[in-house]
RNA sequence: AGGCGCGUAGCUCAGUUGGUUAGAGCGCAUCCUUGACAUGGAUGAGGUCGGUGGUUCGAAUCCACUCGUGCCUACCA
C-alpha cells in the first residue's frame, strides 16, 4: 500500500540509478534520430536556476522523444571555461601567497587538472537530481584529446584557407587578467566621468586650440588634432602644427570629417594607439602609433619620464594637475560615458595594440545568414532572427587568443627570427616546411578562447574530424535549447563552424528561452543575495543555512546585512522540499515562449500539491484495482457514461498535449494535464466512479469496465506526464501497469500515448455536461444558501423534455450520490410547484423546497442577482442582432449563434421572472 | 541613436488566423474532517484587457499616436 502522503525524497533517490545503470539514457535505436546537444556547463560551476529551467526543457523534450521512439541523443558534457577556471584557481593560488608565475605553466595547469577532478562532478550529480536523461555513456569535456584533435584541425584548415590570420593589432586588453578579450566579453555601461577642456599651443606661438577629452592621460599618445574639414572655426589651423604639452613633441592639425563640430570644442586629440575610432583615423592620416601603456595600463617608456610606471589613474590625475599649472586647463565638466569593462575581471578595458590571432569573420558568415534566411534553421521565437541578423550583418573579425594558460595552445610555431608555422603538431610544421630538428622552434604561447571550441561542440563531441556512425546518425541535431545572452558568442559561431566543417546546419531549430527571476522580477545573482539553488528547492533548506549559503564569500561584505534581512523576509521559515517533480513541472509550466520567468514559491507549492494529488488519485485507483478484475481478459465491459466521457476527454488531452509539445508550449502542455487530472478525472471521475464500484446494483460488466477505465486512464496520464515528472511517474507506473495490462521494465521505454478519435464520444460528453450541470446547479443553492453538504435534499424538476428524462433515467444514481440528494420527482407541468430554490438546466428547472431550508429573502436576493446579469447580457445580445450591419456581414453561424444565446437567455430568464414572482406573492 | 519585448483579476501568467458572458494558479471570503487526498472538498467575490484615436457589423487581438517599463546592439572625443 501506497503511503498517505507524497514523500518525493523517498522516490527520487531511488530511480536514476537503476535507469543510467540500465542503460536507457542511450539511444535505443529507430528510424528517425532526434538530437540535443547540452550547452556545456563549465566544468567546475554548479547548476543555478538557469540551468535547471533549460535542463527540464532538453529532459523533456528528449523523453518525450525517446518514448515517441525516435533514436534520441541527449549529448552530455562540459566546458574548461578559460578564463573563469583559470580565475578561480589563481585565487586559491592567492590565498596562499602566490601567483601562477611561482608555479610555472605546466605545475599551474597540473593544478586546474586537479581541481577539476574536483569540483567537475559537482555539477553532474546536480543535473542527476533533475532527472537529465543524459547520455553520460558519451559524456564529453571540450579539452578532451578527440575535441582537442578538432580544435586543431579547425585551426589549420582556417589558417590554410586565410581564414585565420595573425596581426598586430588594437584589442580590447583586460590589464588585470593580462590577455585579450573579444568584444563580446566587454560590457559597456553609463558611468559618471568628467570632460576635460584642455588648451594645446600652436608651435608658432601664434595662438592655440582647445580639444576636450574624458582621457586626458593618453594625450602622452596623441598623434595629431583632428577638425572638421568644413568648420570654419578652424580653417586656419588646419597643417600648423602643436606642441604638444608635458611632451617633448610637435603634432599636426589635421582635417577628417570623423569629427562632430557640434560636439565638445570641435577638436579632438587622436591617439591612434589608444582608441578604436582614432584608429581608423590615424590610419587614414599615416599616423604614427604610439602605444604609452604597458600591459598593466601603467605609463611606458614611450613616453615622458616624469610619468613612466604610473598606473592610468595615478597619471591621469598628475597630468591633470600639471596642465593646470601651466594654466592649460580650461575647464573640467561633469560628463556621462560609456565605461568598458572586463564581463570576469570588472576592471576598464584598454584598448592595446598587441599580435593576436583572428578568425576572418565575414566569409563564414555569409553562408550562415543565409542557413536562417532559407529557413535550414528556425529561431523559436522567430523574432530572435532579428538580433541574429543584427549582429552578423555587422560581424566583426574574431580575436581568438588568449594570455592565459588554461586552454586549446595556439598549433603555431615561431623559429628563431619569429617566423610562423602552422601545423596540426611540431612533426607536421617541421615535415611540412622541411625544417630540419636542430631548427628550434618555439610553440605559441596562447590558447584559444573557449567559444572557439565550443563552436565545434555539436559535431566535436560525435567524433570529429574522424568519420563516425554517430556523425552520420545524429549530425545535423534536432533543436538547440538556450538562453539569448549566447546567440552572439556561440549559437551564430556554431552555425558558421557546422556549416563550414560539416558543410550542413548544426541544428533544425533554435529554442531561445527566457530568464529565470526572483520573485520580484530581478537578475539573480550572487552579488544581489537573491540566488536560489534548484537543489533547495527540491530538497528543502533552513532559513538558517539559505542566510549562510547567500551571505558568504560576497565580492561586497558589506552587502550581508541587506541580504539577510531581505531573506529573512522571503523565507521566513526557509525553504520546504518541494521535490524534483513539482520543480519540473513548475519550470514547465512557466514557459510560454521566450518570455522571463519570475520563480514564484507559491507556484512550486502548488504543483507540489498536484503531485500529492496524482499520488492520492493513485491510491484510490489500486485500492479499487489491486486483486480486482480490471478487464485484463477478453470478458466482457459495460462502460459507464462516466467511463466513455473520461475516455473521450483523454483523447482530447493526448491530442493537446502533444502539440502543445511540439510547438515547445510546454507551459500549456502542462496547464492542459493539470486540468484533465485534477478537474476532471479526479473531481468528477473519481467520484462518479464510486457509485459504480460500491453500489451492490451494478453487475461484474459494469464494475469490470470502471476499473478498467480507471486504471488506464491513469497509466495513460503517467506517459502523458512523464517528460514533465518522471520520478513520480516512474514510481506510480511501476505499480499501475500490470494492472492495465502493460509491462516493461521502465516507463521511460514506453509509448508515448497517441489519441484516437474513434474514441471521442461527443455524446457521452454531452450527456455528461449534463449530468454535471445538474449537479453544480443543486451545489450551487447549497453554497450559496449555506445548506451542509451532508444534508441530503429532495429535488422536484419541472419543464423536463424527453431527453432530459432519459438522461434523468441513465443516471439517477450518479445524480443522488454526487448532488448528495435525498429524491428526485419529476413533476407534471400542470401541477404547482411548493416554494422553492431553483437552477436551471436548459429548459429543465431544478427545484429544492425552501421549508424550513431556506431563507425566502436570501432566495429572491439571489434570484435578483441572476436575472440582472441575465438581462444585461439579453440587452447586449438583442443591440446586436438588432443592427443591420451585424446580420448583414458577419458569418451566418456568429449570427445564428448569437440568435440562439438570445433564445436561451430569454427563456431562463421567463423561468426565473415567474419564480421570483412565486416566491414574492407568498 | 537603432532593434526587440512587456503592460490583462490583489499577485504570477494564458488568451492560436478579430466572433459565446476574457480564463488558470495562488491569494481572499463563506461553508465542510462522508473511508484517495485538509499538500483536500464545495460555493463565491474580484478585470471599462496602460491611455487616446482609427479600421470593422464586431477589437484584449489589427493600425497610428502616446505613457510606463525591461532588455539588446552601437556610440561623440
Amino acid at each position: 500500500m501506497m503511503d498517505k502522503t507524497y514523500a518525493p525524497h523517498d522516490i527520487e533517490s531511488r530511480w536514476y540509478a537503476q535507469w543510467e545503470e540500465n542503460g536507457y539514457f542511450e539511444p535505443q535505436g529507430g528510424d528517425s534520430a532526434y538530437c540535443i546537444m547540452i550547452p556545456p556547463p563549465n566544468v567546475t560551476g554548479s547548476l543555478h536556476m538557469g540551468h535547471a529551467f533549460q535542463d527540464t526543457i532538453m529532459d523533456a523534450l528528449t523523453r518525450y522523444h525517446r518514448m515517441q521512439g525516435n533514436n534520441t541523443l541527449w549529448q552530455a558534457g562540459s566546458d574548461h571555461a578559460g578564463i573563469a577556471t583559470q580565475m578561480v584557481v589563481e585565487r586559491q593560488l592567492n590565498a596562499e601567497g602566490k601567483t601562477r608565475h611561482d608555479l610555472g605553466r605546466e605545475p599551474f595547469i597540473e593544478r586546474i587538472w586537479d581541481w577539476k577532478e574536483h569540483s567537475g562532478n559537482t555539477i553532474s550529480k546536480q543535473l542527476r537530481r533533475m532527472g537529465s536523461s543524459l547520455d553520460w555513456s558519451r559524456e564529453r569535456f571540450t579539452m578532451d584529446e578527440g575535441l582537442s584533435k578538432a580544435v586543431r584541425e579547425v585551426f589549420v584548415k582556417l589558417h590554410e584557407e586565410g581564414l585565420i590570420y595573425r596581426g598586430k593589432r588594437l584589442v580590447n586588453w583586460d590589464p588585470k587578467l593580462h590577455t585579450a578579450v573579444s568584444d563580446l566579453e566587454v560590457i559597456s555601461q553609463e558611468e559618471q566621468g568628467h570632460m576635460w577642456h584642455m588648451r594645446y599651443p600652436l608651435a608658432d606661438g601664434s595662438g592655440d586650440l582647445v580639444v576636450a577629452t574624458t582621457r586626458p592621460e593618453t594625450m602622452l599618445g596623441d598623434a595629431c588634432v583632428a577638425v572638421h574639414s568644413s568648420d570654419e572655426r578652424y580653417q586656419h589651423l588646419i597643417g600648423k602644427m602643436i606642441a604638444l604639452p608635458l611632451c617633448d613633441r610637435e603634432i599636426p592639425v589635421i582635417a577628417d570629417d570623423y569629427v562632430d563640430p557640434e560636439f565638445g570644442t570641435g577638436c579632438v586629440k587622436i591617439t591612434p594607439a589608444h582608441d578604436f575610432n582614432d584608429y581608423e583615423v590615424g590610419q587614414r592620416h599615416a599616423m604614427p602609433l604610439i602605444n604609452i601603456f604597458t600591459i598593466d595600463a601603467c605609463i611606458n617608456e614611450n613616453a615622458p619620464a616624469a610619468y613612466r610606471g604610473m598606473d592610468r589613474v595615478a597619471a591621469r590625475k598628475q597630468i591633470v594637475s600639471d596642465l593646470d599649472a601651466l594654466d592649460l586647463l580650461v575647464k573640467v565638466d561633469d560628463h556621462k560615458l560609456m565605461i568598458p569593462r572586463g564581463d570576469r575581471s570588472g576592471v576598464i578595458i584598454e584598448p592595446l595594440l598587441t599580435d593576436q590571432w583572428f578568425v576572418k569573420a565575414k566569409p563564414l558568415a555569409e553562408p550562415a545568414i543565409e542557413a536562417v534566411k532559407s529557413g535550414k534553421i528556425k529561431f523559436v521565437p522567430e523574432n530572435w532572427d532579428k538580433t541574429y541578423y543584427n549582429w552578423m550583418n555587422d560581424i566583426q573579425d574574431w580575436c581568438i587568443s588568449r594570455q592565459i594558460w588554461w586552454g586549446h595552445r595556439i598549433p603555431a610555431w615561431y623559429d628563431a627570427e619569429g617566423k610562423v608555422y602552422v601545423g596540426r603538431d611540431e612533426a607536421e610544421v617541421r615535415k611540412k616546411h622541411q625544417l630540419a630538428n636542430n631548427v628550434e622552434l618555439n610553440q605559441d604561447e596562447d590558447v584559444l578562447d573557449t567559444w572557439f571550441s565550443s563552436a565545434l561542440w555539436p559535431f566535436s563531441t560525435l567524433g570529429w574530424p574522424d568519420k563516425t556512425p554517430e556523425l552520420d546518425t545524429f549530425y545535423p541535431t534536432s533543436v538547440l535549447v538556450t538562453g539569448f545572452d549566447i546567440i552572439f558568442f556561440w549559437v551564430a559561431r556554431m552555425i558558421m563552424m557546422g556549416l563550414k566543417f560539416m558543410d550542413d546546419v548544426p541544428f533544425k531549430e533554435i529554442y531561445i528561452h527566457g530568464l529565470v527571476r526572483d520573485a520580484e522580477g530581478q537578475k539573480m545573482s550572487k552579488s544581489k543575495g537573491n540566488v536560489l539553488d534548484p537543489i533547495d528547492l527540491i530538497d528543502g533548506i533552513s532559513l538558517q543555512a539559505l542566510v549562510e549559503k547567500r551571505t558568504q564569500g560576497l565580492m561586497q561584505p558589506k552587502m550581508a546585512t541587506k541580504i539577510e534581512k531581505d531573506t529573512r523576509k522571503h523565507f521566513p521559515d526557509g525553504i520546504p522540499s518541494f521535490g524534483t517533480d513539482a520543480l519540473r513541472f513548475t519550470f514547465a509550466s512557466l514557459a510560454s515562449t521566450g518570455r522571463d520567468i519570475r520563480f514564484d514559491l507559491n507556484r512550486i507549492e502548488g504543483n507540489r500539491n498536484f503531485c500529492n494529488k496524482l499520488w492520492n488519485a493513485t491510491r484510490y485507483v489500486l485500492m479499487n484495482t489491486e486483486g480486482e478484475d480490471t478487464g485484463l481478459d477478453d470478458a466482457p465491459v459495460e462502460l459507464s457514461l462516466a467511463d466513455r466521457w473520461i475516455i473521450s476527454r483523454l483523447q482530447r488531452t493526448e491530442a493537446n498535449v502533444i502539440d502543445c509539445i511540439d510547438k515547445y508550449r510546454f507551459d500549456l502542455a502542462a496547464q492542459s494535464l493539470y486540468e484533465f487530472l485534477w478537474n476532471e478525472y479526479c473531481d468528477w471521475y473519481l467520484e462518479l466512479s464510486k457509485p459504480i464500484l460500491l453500489d451492490e446494483s451494478s453487475n461484474e460488466q459494469q464494475k469490470r469496465g470502471t476499473r478498467r477505465t480507471l486504471i488506464r486512464v491513469l497509466e495513460t496520464v503517467l506517459r502523458l506526464l512523464h517528460p514533465l515528472m518522471p520520478f513520480i511517474t516512474e514510481e506510480i507506473w511501476q505499480q499501475v501497469a500490470p494492472l492495465a495490462g502493460k509491462s516493461g521494465d521502465t516507463i521511460m521505454l514506453q509509448p508515448f500515448p497517441t489519441p484516437d478519435d474513434s474514441r471521442i464520444s461527443a455524446d457521452a460528453e454531452q450527456e455528461m455536461q449534463w449530468v454535471m450541470d445538474f449537479v453544480m446547479g443543486v451545489r450551487k443553492i447549497r453554497g450559496e444558501m449555506n445548506i451542509a453538504p451532508s444534508k441530503p435534499l429532495p429535488v422536484l424538476l419541472k419543464n423536463t423534455s424527453t431527453d432530459d428524462q432519459t438522461r434523468l433515467k441513465n443516471n439517477l444514481l450518479l445524480l443522488n450520490k454526487l448532488a448528495r440528494l435525498a429524491s428526485i420527482d419529476t413533476l407534471p407541468t400542470t401541477d404547482e410547484a411548493p416554494q422553492s430554490a431553483i437552477a436551471l438546466v436548459g429548459e429543465m428547472q431544478i427545484l429544492i423546497p425552501m421549508a424550513g431550508l431556506i431563507d425566502k429573502s436570501a432566495e429572491l436576493e439571489r434570484l435578483n442577482k441572476e436575472i440582472d446579469k441575465l438581462e444585461k447580457e439579453l440587452a447586449r445580445i438583442t443591440g446586436k442582432l438588432a443592427n443591420a450591419g451585424f446580420v448583414d456581414k458577419a458569418p451566418a453561424t456568429v449570427v445564428e449563434n448569437e440568435k440562439q444565446k438570445q433564445q436561451e437567455i430569454s427563456s431562463k430568464l421567463n423561468s426565473l421572472k415567474q419564480q421570483i414572482d412565486k416566491i414574492a406573492s407568498l
